[in-house]
DNA sequence: ATGAAAGCGCTAACAA
DNA sequence: TTGTTAGCGCTTTCAT
């Protein structure tokens, strides 16, 4: 069943059918009445490949990200759809699992689809990776790369105030010996955050323990593995912070294996605010990033870009807030 | 860019192209070699656009789920992602946050974009909502509906197995008031899941206590409300069991909130086993289901159906398995 | 206000 | 072994 069926059936030419299903105002009203009963009749779909395959323009976008075990992007994905599904638009959908193999796959299954635009989660990437998506003017969303360029948008999360804010809580609990478990090492992103976290110090008048500092992977075990490390030390810190929550999830649940109590004992701090951050025990004290407005945000430079290919793209940066809940609290005297 | 360009700097046709493209063994190797060199010295794409509209297959396939904040879905989506890109094959998702306009809306999405199938994990739906799927002969599989038809296709969960496992495990701990916290009401799969409850009991030759079953909404929340109404009971249950994790989650919440622990006082299990299930404290007895053999099963369902669409369609069973993790103990004798 | 027709990129039937 | 060509469904320009 195509247009020329149904406007077969309406005693119109195909075009007609055309102008009516887009509104077009040409079309004389009783006319366009007449072919949409003769539409809903036939319970008739359009198929919007064939103008994909006329004008290029697939009305749809693609979505690369590390990994959608972590609660973030499920979360983040929700709100992206719900856009996009609004704007009669569809996601395409990578998970790349921080392979890099899957990443150059995944640009390459973008390039297939015609999208119209992608947005760029994954993991660290060599420049070259996203070259055929520029080659072939596709606008590119990155996030945390705090770097715009030509058909290129960032949209960047403002750690540093989020760190910032975290850490001057922990200062004004008492808390003078802080630790931070990060990203997996090799990272942008990670290197942002674990800079938001000095800055943070430094702008709390607290010094910076090198041997308080340790890589982790955005996973519960590098959190558990990190926080096992840092609990061998002679002088170990009283509070740990996070470069996310499923890290924080791990530095929990390494903690209450060795016998150290949260908060009382020990003070964690995550980042993202996961779903599933307050349904811990304790309920995790997190830096709060909003998805709708991170997916608001990306569909607004998707746009931006495509409109702008030949310049600059746009830096958005999305808000970040503390969320004080119950893994955080003045640290227990050991001298006493 | 197109084949035809590619042919013109080949000096060969764009049939020729396509043949190389495709592999056919009808071109002369040299020439194929050749082809392909200036392929690749063009980064060249084809359109694949182009054949879908020619033959109608798009190679993607919809699928359709109710909250992809349920880490279930996403942990599902991987697999199921990663065996159709292995196949060329892409996703399309639709979340339809159990509501039903939604449902229908990604119907029509589906039939847009012209997928080759449906898997479709939504919450309960008349059967009106798929007709535009069937009458359009596209093959379909749904989850825990256990009926297949002409057309469809059924995977389904032997919760029966997997709740008479965790009954007997209960049992033979010692319990005797079992509790259960089941799905929203109305869904076909939360009675499902009921049943398979109440068969489980009777295997074990327990007795079901009516006011022991309370409707939950497979989120958090509803657990832990259920938990609640269930605590106030004049002789509470010594375990719980639940339709899902997250349910489960949301009583353990509960119970930590009212004082009472986790696995001395109170048992409790949990289904689906996702993945941060074991990063509770105490980590969750709960009944396995493998994500990748549904989502192999899932596939394997939709290429059946697709090539005996006038047929009925199969019906797979997935297998399920009860960890026993920490949240399940001897009950406590509270006459002591 | 409406219709005729070209053309998007590809594949396969048919021709050579 | 390779080339020519029709046609998938749609939109839009140009005619009427």
């Amino acid at each position: 069943m195509n247009m020329k069926f149904v406007a077969l059936r309406a005693g119109v030419s195909s075009a007609t059918v055309s102008r009516v299903i887009n509104g077009s105002p040409l079309v004389k009203p009783e006319t366009a009445e007449h072919v949409r009963r003769i539409i809903a009749g036939l319970n008739f779909i359009p198929n919007p490949l064939a103008t994909t395959l006329k004008y290029g323009r697939s009305r749809t976008y693609g979505l690369i990200i590390p990994d959608i075990t972590n609660p973030f992007y499920p979360e983040f994905l929700r709100d992206f759809e719900e856009i996009l599904v609004g704007m009669d638009h569809e996601v395409l959908l990578a998970n790349v699992r921080s392979s890099p193999e899957a990443l150059v796959h995944s640009i390459r299954r973008m390039l297939l689809r015609q999208v119209d635009g992608v947005v760029l989660m994954a993991s660290e990437f060599d420049t070259k990776v996203v070259e055929p998506l520029l080659a072939r003017k596709v606008p590119l969303v990155t996030i945390d790369r705090r770097r715009a360029g030509i058909g290129t948008s960032d949209v960047s999360i403002d750690f540093e105030d989020g760190f910032a804010q975290a850490v001057a809580h922990l200062f004004q609990l008492g808390h003078r010996r802080i630790a931070f478990v990060g990203g997996s090492e090799g990272l942008r992103t990670s290197r942002v955050r674990l800079e938001a976290f000095q800055q943070g110090l430094a702008r709390s008048g607290l010094t910076l323990y090198p041997e308080l500092l340790h890589a982790g992977n955005y996973r519960v075990d590098g959190g558990e593995a990190a926080i096992h490390a840092l609990l061998q030390t002679s002088d170990p810190p009283t509070a740990v912070m996070t470069a996310n929550d499923l890290t924080a999830f791990g530095v929990m649940r390494g903690l209450h294996r060795a016998g150290v109590t949260v908060p009382h004992s020990m003070s964690v701090v995550g980042a993202d605010d996961v779903l599933l951050s307050d349904i811990l025990q304790p309920p995790l004290t997190t830096i709060h990033v909003s998805r709708r407005e991170m997916a608001a945000a990306c569909v607004e430079a998707l746009e931006y870009t495509k409109e702008h290919l030949d310049g600059r793209g746009r830096h958005i940066r999305i808000g970040t807030l503390l969320l004080v809940r119950e893994t955080t609290a003045r640290p227990r005297d050991r001298h006493l």
